[in-house]
DNA sequence: ACAATAAATGAACGCGGTACATTTATTCCC
DNA sequence: GGGAATAAATGTACCGCGTTCATTTATTGT
């Protein structure tokens, strides 16, 4: 928002580009045949410039992804405090995947099998795992006025995480005729928010 | 248990050798401040003995769980077929933790401060994260009839998971005097079987 | 034309992990 | 004791990821 002194270079950057090679050669060669090196020279530029834009070779797999973070987190943020804490989040995940476009969903979910990303795609997902996981617990901790460090606010964290996860992979395993994935994740969820809903009433 | 015919070389091994320089130098110089070579320089063996032992640096973390591996699948295929899918989840886990002794629970949990070892114990933790969800989503298949596939059974299997791990996790992370493993897992675990308990409504 | 800014490059390095051929120690058997 | 047989241990070479940092190059405003 903060208008900063203009002057340098832009215009051109080669993210897009690089992420374009990447995109062809994944499905080509694999994920994991494919190099560092192999991206930057489809892309015609040295392979310095790749880590001038992605601070991973996986961290491709998540673009869209990390373009939407905070997704969640802003939902949860908006939504009544008079709402129970896991009602809350079970809201927050139906709207913020609810409007969520086919072409806007991250290639390590979307096409897996095609670029060979199950294990790699699995430990460069953990980071944003994690990240969920602090979000959520902030949330629980703040609305309950349990600490952080509580089992109860860490394991609902991690099973709420583990349930949306689960619902993620089911729908991208399933066909093309799979209903959308808002409902898989909601499915997923209910259990889980029906069984912590007792543990975070709050006073 | 079969006798295969013995001939060869064995009778020394730097297989515990290698465990405890490791153990020393991850304490000495943090887990990511040490190299595999520093570790066998220790042990005074060749960098190419490490791999003769481990498949990665990070496996060295995990020794003591990898050695009681399979004892959850054990304790649910013990629990008779008329108890509660989600009932014979939260004993076998209850059986499985209960006796653990502290000098046998891995170092990537116990030692994670000390060692600086929050972000790769995490990705090498997902490994044995995704073996065991397969474990568990294999149970509650068979129990139930429903597929492996199914969004309720990859939901739940996750979410037990998720529990579970950050009940290891704030177990850790409590100081000496927390109470048991079993009872921090137990109590995590508790509302995600209650939540799930319905789904698995078997016949 | 000139200075400021940032994108792009190049070179060198350390580390994890793989592959594979080779050496060395130990045990069984004659 | 003198071999085979077996497996542990070694050495070498290699590839790819990721980091660091100094340098060049293109673009923009003044």
């Amino acid at each position: 928002m903060a208008e900063q002194p203009r002057r340098g270079r832009p215009v051109a950057s080669s993210r897009s580009t690089l992420e374009d090679a990447a995109a062809e050669l994944f499905l080509e060669r694999t994920y994991a045949g494919t190099s560092v090196s192999d991206i930057t020279q489809r892309a015609g530029v040295s392979r310095s410039t790749f880590f001038n834009y992605f601070s991973s070779k996986s961290d491709v797999l998540w673009v869209t992804y990390d373009e939407s973070i905070g997704r969640v987190a802003a939902r949860l943020a908006a939504i009544p405090p008079d709402v129970p804490a896991m009602t809350a989040v079970r809201r927050a995940f139906a709207e913020a995947t609810g409007p969520i476009e086919s072409d806007r969903v991250p290639w390590a979910v979307t096409q897996r099998e095609l670029m060979g990303t199950t294990e790699e795609l699995q430990a460069s997902g953990l980071a944003r795992f994690m990240e969920q996981a602090a979000v959520l617990r902030r949330f629980l901790a703040g609305r309950t006025g349990m600490p952080t460090e509580d089992v109860g606010v860490q394991a609902a964290a991690f099973a709420v995480l583990g349930a949306v996860a689960a619902a993620a992979g089911a729908w991208a395993g399933a066909g093309v005729t799979r209903a959308p994935l808002h409902t898989y994740v909601d499915s997923a969820l209910a259990p889980v928010c029906d069984g912590f809903a007792p543990v975070f009433l709050s006073s």
